[in-house]
DNA sequence: CGCACATCCTGTGTGC
DNA sequence: TGCACACAGGATGTGC
């Protein structure tokens, strides 16, 4: 469910706690989070290093260390906590019951910040660099960024001969859109999710990277009223649902024209569109 | 190279 | 009411 906009209002709350902070302990309390690399790799490069920035490109999140970095990536479920004290964090920690879920705890001299994620996809990496880090070279434009720009989108669909939908979805191209937002900025551009990219003319091609701006503009605002509140430990992102058009709307009407929204599969995922104003 | 598909997990929702 | 099971999601790896 994090896409582009939960990972940003992310960072930025999570910037003012942990800057210039300095990682004494890292405690790996469910190896499987940070797969495969080992948790005492993960200790030996983080621990005794300062957290210098916190940066992100599209769905990762990353602590630029002394030296290395640490990579966060919460896939579907992956939240953080925060706990001002060790003695906070133990009141609400029980592994045995029905206590707080931790996976990895960054213990720092100011605090400390838990990674939790119940369904274990999410993952916490340490590298020796940000160019050391395959997924994060890897990636495509960010779609936040100045330099994702209507003429240089336009580029990237041309050479692409999938479905619109299937494209967006492909990190090595634009990164940060998921499934929920390239769903939205597909009806918001009131364009087929399974034409090919490469048919799209240029004002096509324009509408759409005004689309995607807009929504992921617009998700921000709605993830930072209010910011994600890591001291509760149930904390999740609230009213995006009130925001969408289309995803998840199956055989609701379009809100532009009435008829309703179907779902179909499209590599493997669902697809929520209008088959009618979606041209 | 590019694409299709399985895999990893577990909470939630559906069907019987 | 209770149980079984399919499904959801992003990135990665495998096979064609």
């Amino acid at each position: 469910m994090p896409e582009l906009p939960e990972v940003e209002a992310v960072a930025r709350t999570l910037r003012p706690l942990v800057e210039r902070r300095k990682i004494r302990c890292v405690h790996v309390i469910h190896a499987i989070a940070t797969k495969p690399q080992s948790s005492s790799y993960v200790r030996r490069i983080a621990e005794g290093q300062r957290i210098q920035s916190v940066q992100r490109r599209g769905k990762y999140l990353w602590l630029q260390l002394t030296q290395g970095i640490v990579t966060l990536h919460f896939k579907l479920d992956g939240r953080l906590l925060w706990f001002p004290s060790a003695k906070e964090m133990a009141e609400v920690e029980n592994p045995h019951g029905s206590g707080v879920h931790l996976d990895v705890v960054f213990e720092l001299d100011k605090g400390l910040l838990g990674f939790a994620d119940r369904r274990h996809f999410g993952r916490v990496h340490v590298w020796a660099s940000e160019a050391a880090c395959p997924a994060l070279a890897g990636l495509g434009l960010d779609a936040m960024s100045r330099d994702f720009t209507a003429a240089r989108f336009a580029e990237l669909l041309e050479g692409s001969k999938r479905p619109l939908k299937e494209f967006l979805l492909d990190q090595k191209r634009v990164a940060g859109i998921g499934n929920i937002y390239s769903c939205e900025s597909l009806w918001h551009g009131r364009l087929d999710p399974r034409r090919r990219a490469d048919s799209l003319k240029s004002a096509e091609a324009h509408r759409l990277h005004k689309a995607i701006v807009s929504v992921l503009a617009r998700a921000l605002e709605c993830c930072l009223h209010p910011p994600p509140d890591f001291r509760d430990p149930e904390w999740w992102f609230q009213g995006l649902e009130d925001i969408l058009r289309a995803y998840d709307r199956e055989g609701k009407p379009c809100r532009r024209c009435g008829e309703p929204i179907r779902r179909i599969a499209q590599g493997g995922r669902s697809t929520y569109f209008c088959a009618y104003c979606q041209k």
